[in-house]
DNA sequence: GCCATTACGCTACGACCCGTAGCGAAAGGC
DNA sequence: GCCTTTCGCTACGGGTCGTAGCGTAATGGC
């Protein structure tokens, strides 16, 4: 309920004993082995502190709960994601889809992603930190992408700025919910056949898109 | 664990007192009203039981756990879900989305469904439970879209059916997993603009596939 | 009409997990 | 050296789980 750390490390230590950083790490890693183990739901927070080697009310004092600590122990997978420029916009495409997918592939991921996602619907704060933790790293991709499309030619150059942002976002959240609703939901695999029919589709609608406005 | 009924009816009620199928519907609304007024992960069994007026132990002999009563509950949701014939497919795409979103809006779906799909990821036979309940319903509606998109001439008729299969399970999960993505993850509307822009995204796109096979 | 069978409501129970409080000890700032 | 904060540990009340056991109610077979 209190404000405990917004992250693991506070910014201002003002006196006294710090916190052990190396406390931190082993509490999100034992976390990301937990979900692996056991998945979500019978993912508890004093099983955790025991695999951490840590009291449970260390882990109290940081997390105030399990949604907050596992979005936590996520969150940094998703640093692995990146985007190399392959030349052209369908490569660039397939590539961090299959990123993606791959991360969506591992069961600390898999179990843990749409579970945080549910619970956020009934708590703000929640919310609020998933998009900042990962909803906003995967965003990122889709803008660079974007922008190197339009350097090389392939898609034109933006006009409103508002509408821009409206296609950004619409394409982001076709992106990464189709790869998540085929993984999850659908629980078929995202192979390259399957991307290339997701790109294909993804660059056709682009062009005409853009000459909408 | 054990197989309890897979339905809440049983077809061969063999002898002695047969279920009461008012105390089916009974816990079936009372778990929806419990997840629109306490979400999923403070909906308790028994707390369901008693808002249903039946025993705990009654609960029990027709759902082995949370999941598939929460499954079960929502499932009748769908039902909900049509594709009138509206003229043209890109009005079709709109109509259903449309649809789909406002089903999300409810808050027994929102905090329900992401749930459910990630208990799935670890439990096989509610991941079946699910497809069956749900995840089907939804599918139809594709298979109907497309078919009278090309009775109408919109899209060239079928060559090679594995491939019209490929494109019918790409077009549901970039559509379904759009509008969830852009719903719960996102958290933003899903308004007349943004599926404007899904459809026009999807008709181009969908254009461009076809020729390819 | 009687009986076997099954469902029902109720109570009680052990097991587990939650989140917190209280303690003495340790580790840093000043 | 003193103050502050964190640490590990133990213990606790409160809640949920899922099941067992009981007597009772409802139905089909004979």
């Amino acid at each position: 309920m209190s404000c405990k750390s917004g992250h693991p490390t506070p910014r201002a230590p003002r006196a006294g004993r710090p916190r052990s950083t190396e406390a931190d790490e082993a509490i999100l890693e034992a976390t990301r082995a937990a979900l692996v183990e056991l998945g979500w739901s019978k993912l508890t927070m004093g099983d955790v502190a025991t695999r951490a080697g840590v009291a449970k009310t260390t882990l109290y004092r940081r997390w105030g709960n399990k949604n907050e600590l596992v979005v936590d122990a996520v969150a940094v997978l998703f640093d692995e994601l990146e985007l190399p420029d392959l030349g052209s916009l369908q490569a660039d495409i397939e590539h961090v889809v299959l990123q993606f997918a791959a991360l969506l592939e591992r069961p600390e991921t898999k179990t843990a992603l749409m579970a945080v996602v549910a619970e956020s619907t009934r708590d703000a704060p929640l919310r609020e930190r998933i998009r900042t933790s990962i909803v906003e790293r995967q965003k990122r991709l889709v803008l660079d992408g974007r922008r190197r499309a339009q350097e090389r030619g392939e898609l034109p150059a933006e006009r409103d700025p508002v509408a821009v942002d409206a296609v950004d976002d619409l394409i982001f959240d076709v992106v990464a919910g189709a790869v998540v609703h085929r993984a999850l939901v659908s629980a078929e695999p995202v192979d390259a056949a399957w991307v290339g029919r997701l790109s294909a589709l993804l660059v056709g609608g682009l062009g005409g898109l853009a000459s909408l406005g």
